[in-house]
DNA sequence: TTATTATATTGCAATATTACGATGAAAGGA
DNA sequence: TCCTTTCATCGTAATATTGCAATATAATAA
């Protein structure tokens, strides 16, 4: 059905998914690694920079945008966006909490 | 189009983002979590922790392997899973140095 | 005002994902 | 042998995602 049944499941799960499926496509990875990289406010230099069309990388700042990882400031005709270092240090709390969990050697039945 | 257009990106971009969309979906993130607590390999009773289907169990199970994160064995006419921790931890790896990626505070635009 | 520039939104086509019933395969027990 | 249990696969319906052309919006420049 397309359709995630996220009410049988708990809001940490949810959560985790939710962060994880917007790490889940490279367009948005590339976004992130390039605003990481110039260390700096950017515009619409990310359509040079990757190769897909302005509406594309529009659609994929927006869900950057939805989940917090990325905020933007109007400066004349255009928008320049960075990554919101706050939001971006809870994220990382909460997805490392997940990748962290115990690797207990003890048990090694596979 | 729902065609991701993996010839644009690098490597790393693309298998920082293949793993994230495998824990994209909670019942996937809510699989690792019940092997990580049981410590221990688990059979078929995924399905009744988690209230789906034994089929898309299955499926999630199949996509959770594909990626390398949990390995199976078959014992009986059970197959007993369970985390593949090479795997978990090279994954680990990777996903950490892009979460970790530099967090100068002296640039601040936004 | 009109034009230009930068970004967002809309609408749509192609493909992917999710979920599950029905069925298949493989092992063990009666 | 036949039945049961356990899991995988197939087929399919519903929904989501991706990508882009066309268009809208908003600010500035001429």
């Amino acid at each position: 059905m397309g359709l995630t049944k996220t009410e049988i499941f708990t809001l940490e799960q949810n959560q985790i998914s939710s962060i994880a499926k917007v790490f889940g496509h490279p367009a948005r990875v590339a976004i992130l690694q390039h605003l990481f990289k110039i260390d700096s406010c950017i515009c619409g230099d990310l359509v040079g920079e990757i190769g897909l069309a302005q509406p594309t990388i529009s659609q994929h700042l927006k869900e950057l945008k939805k989940i917090g990882l990325i905020k933007g400031n109007i400066t004349g005709t255009s928008i320049c966006y960075c990554i919101d270092k706050e939001n971006w240090s809870n994220m990382k709390t909460t997805l490392t909490a997940f990748l962290d969990q115990d690797l207990d050697d003890s048990n090694t039945c596979c």
